[in-house]
DNA sequence: TTACTTTAGTTGGTGCACTAACTAATTTGA
DNA sequence: TCAAATTAGTTAGTGCACCAACTAAAGTAA
């Protein structure tokens, strides 16, 4: 408990990077043509009737305005599209196009395969324990 | 261990980018104009006597183009100055200018008393037990 | 020496994260 | 009912992260 950002927000920061790098190499070794969270928003709104970009945002613990970049970018990939609520007009309701459907169903199993590298040697008391302290840490910051 | 990337890893991205988030809030409301990233590069020059761009990125766990730039903006800010290793002509040597290590020296204290809020409510075994999960994953995936 | 390889650092391009300021639609309350 | 406040989403600006391609300097080996 000496330095500040020598200790665990570095080893956070790396390893939170890490993960995602690895995730990403993945999806280039299996010819995924796109970002991990990118796919995560198709994921959601596949799995999500009626999702507004309020909800998907709170789902992928990420903010609006990169939300609505990371939809931009598939809506140009004619992979997502936006529809308007008929409830409230403010509201995008976001669906997977034909293609982005297709994408989505194709991967997920090689998708869901990824994760487990990561967890090499730790086991279920662990995993607990990481959640426990996670959850803990974002607390005391909120 | 069922979904892939709505567990841990998001999980995992939400509280380090909380943890910076929360660092960065602390510096605004002490009125430091720089980033949290800034901040470390420049106690980091302060700390190691002719500090290269190559060794610094080993110590914040970064990659070089990240440094380079970060290391551009103290530039320019008048905060850090490169100078050229007599020993070796591709190697830049980090320096301080006297504002820089001004800067430095006087905000030490404080910056060394923010990161104590993350860890409330928690003890060394779960910072023990925080520590080896993160470096175990990490070497997971090297 | 000459050619090959490695290393330190830079640059360009893209994507995500955060703040702040904005539009437009909805809700609230006097 | 109508002004004020809230909410969904966008846009602009800045900073960091990663990849790929590049320059220039060292190191290595024939």
């Amino acid at each position: 408990m000496k330095e500040p950002y020598n200790q665990y927000s570095l080893l956070l920061d790396r390893t939170a990077r890490k993960v995602k790098w690895y995730a990403q190499q993945q999806f280039k070794e299996l010819g995924f043509d796109m970002t991990v969270d990118q796919w995560l928003v198709m994921k959601l709104t596949d799995e999500n009737e009626a999702l507004s970009q309020r909800e998907l945002a709170a789902l992928m613990y990420k903010d609006m305005p990169t939300v609505t970049r990371i939809v931009d970018i598939l809506c140009t990939k004619g992979l997502v599209e936006r529809a308007e609520s008929p409830a409230d007009r403010r509201v995008s309701i976001l669906k997977l196009t034909e293609e982005g459907r297709e994408k989505v169903t194709s991967s997920r199993k090689q998708v869901r395969s990824i994760r487990l590298k990561a967890w090499e040697g730790l086991n279920e008391k662990d995993f607990d324990e990481f959640n426990r302290i996670l959850n803990k840490i974002y607390e005391n910051l909120t």
